[in-house]
DNA sequence: TTGTAAGCGTTATCAC
DNA sequence: GTGATAACGCTTACAA
């Protein structure tokens, strides 16, 4: 704000029209108690000498800010990109301004962007936790105090939480079931940290599809991934130098199924001929690979959208039952699992 | 800031204390003249009652905001991501929040963004401007008011502005000269539109190559390209369609080039064998391609911190001279045009 | 239809 | 070392 000083204020036209400041500010807001003329004489003044309304003035007597903050682990992951970009538009759509933090997957972070966003006074917030939160102890300074909160994508499991989803589970389910259903016997699952609830739920898709054909769970079928580039190709490796060669490898994520993609076909192996891969999240790559990764499309710009949508009605009826929203993903089968 | 209400304040504090607002205030900050016992006092009373700052109170006040203003034409374009997400580190590095808003490409919707930020007091803005935007009209509200404003990327063509850019023009000569020393003659060039200061920048370096090794500029050889799939997919079915085909083909962008691969294996002709390729932007799929794009990569991280350093600074100092900073892109050699 | 006055929660100035 | 007071620019009862 500094340097927008000298800026002219409800007071400055006040004072050069002959009317009081409220006249003004009513004026300005199309007040029907003004009278036509007043209201014409004090836009038309404003708009000629540039008055701007002050947010930040405005803010502090209404006591609302319009304003949604949104806490995500990193901005630049696609997904996440994409949901931000939905959260923008639709906040916009309905007035509100948006302050964007990252957590950088750190929950100390994560709480230092809480307290920042309470004392910004923002009128809710949308979180999707980083790896290392654990519950929802970081976000009490908003739940305390009665201020809304809606989760998305990465959540705490706890129903008594507003979230959106998306149905890993069921996705899990289908993705397992379809590479039983093609044949393939010995599934290999790279899933991602279990600490987070996605992908406990996608394990248990994938528990159940095995379950449903009468197969049996196995420990040394299963390992998780902790997202990285670097450790999905240290798993890769492994599991491909291995003798017993799945028939087909499932990963929790798009990024890790690359890294199979790529140390098969450095060992000069062939996808889907020697195994089948399938991945999770489409990422923009996804559908360019060589061949064309099988996966899970998530649904972020509608996860966005019925975020914002969810928080905004919060904000307005104060007092809703907590509510949790799930948007289906889509199969998106391509050329890896065949 | 709905229902942050009868949260504590200094007064609150000052009273049960038995001590006044602004040594509340005072204390609160650690300000040397009040005593250290008081101090004390102040600040375990604050924090066992839950006392937090309000913010627009104290922006209002001090007539600043400690809040920067983003405006891009979308968040989840890569390059955008990867810039947006380096501006929001650095930015809360220096304490500042940062708000955001998306023009989508629309010229009316920037304009839009900019007032907003200016009614907000953002005490600066840092902007990539959208396809349609035009000189630096929309911005003339920070302008005549002197308010620091940073362009980045897509920056109008103006010296007299604070600008972060990268060397396209030497970066496009770079790769055309490449192209040409390995034996490439019929290079097509495959550009974005010449309204963007980017693109114009890229044409030249392409123009200077061709003729320091003494080749004419060939409007056939030469397209401009939206940037879209569908346009990208049209060009690259026209040109490889045609009797003559290039040697090489060179893209201002990279989905137009992953538009040429496609079409070209679609054909059963392979790249580079056929006819080599580069791209330019080094998106997150261009290292996954088979083969693997060739392309400029652009430094979005550093452009990002140069931006937030080049900003706070103006905030500082008032009445620094205009400058525009350049930041080297790096060519990413890889398997498509050798 | 318009005006008066109080107040949102801070901080800065001046005084003691 | 601390306090009183005004002001930041706006909105909103309440009055007129």
């Amino acid at each position: 704000m500094a340097r927008h000083k000298g800026h002219i204020t409800i007071h400055d036209i006040a004072q050069s029209l002959q009317v009081s400041a409220s006249t003004v500010s009513r004026a300005l807001k199309n007040d029907k108690r003004i009278s036509e003329a007043t209201r014409k004489k004090v836009k038309q003044f404003a708009a000629e000498n540039g008055y701007r309304l002050n947010v930040v003035a405005s803010n502090l007597r209404k006591q609302r800010t319009e304003t949604i903050g949104v806490i995500v682990p990193r901005i630049d992951r696609h997904f996440l990109a994409t949901i931000i970009s939905s959260i923008e538009l639709h906040a916009h759509n309905h007035g509100y301004s948006v302050v964007i933090t990252q957590s950088r997957e750190s929950s100390d972070d994560e709480e230092k962007a809480v307290l920042t966003m309470f004392n910004q006074r923002v009128d809710g917030l949308l979180i999707s936790t980083s790896l290392e939160t654990k519950g929802e102890h970081n976000f009490d300074l908003f739940i305390k105090n009665n201020i809304p909160l809606v989760f998305f994508d990465r959540v705490p499991d706890d129903i008594n939480l507003n979230r959106v989803v998306t149905n890993d589970r069921a996705s899990s389910y289908k993705v397992t079931s379809r590479l039983l259903q093609n044949g393939h016997k010995k599934i290999y699952f790279v899933n991602g940290p279990t600490s987070i609830l996605v992908f406990r739920n996608r394990l248990k898709g994938f528990k159940e599809a095995l379950n449903d054909r009468g197969l049996e769970w196995n420990e040394q079928m299963y390992t998780e991934c902790d997202l990285t580039l670097y450790s999905g190709r240290k798993i890769a490796e492994d599991i491909l130098n291995r003798g017993d060669m799945p028939d087909a490898v499932y990963c929790s994520n798009d990024t890790t199924a690359l890294c199979f993609l790529q140390v098969a076909q450095e060992r000069g192996m062939s996808v889907p001929e020697d195994f089948s891969l399938h991945g999770f999240s489409d990422e923009p790559f996804s559908a360019v690979l060589t061949p064309k990764l099988s996966t899970v499309k998530q649904p972020g710009e509608e996860m966005g959208q019925i975020a914002v949508e969810r928080l905004l009605e919060l904000i307005d009826k104060k007092d809703l039952p907590p509510k949790t929203f799930v948007i289906p993903s889509v199969i998106k089968s391509r050329e890896s699992d065949l």
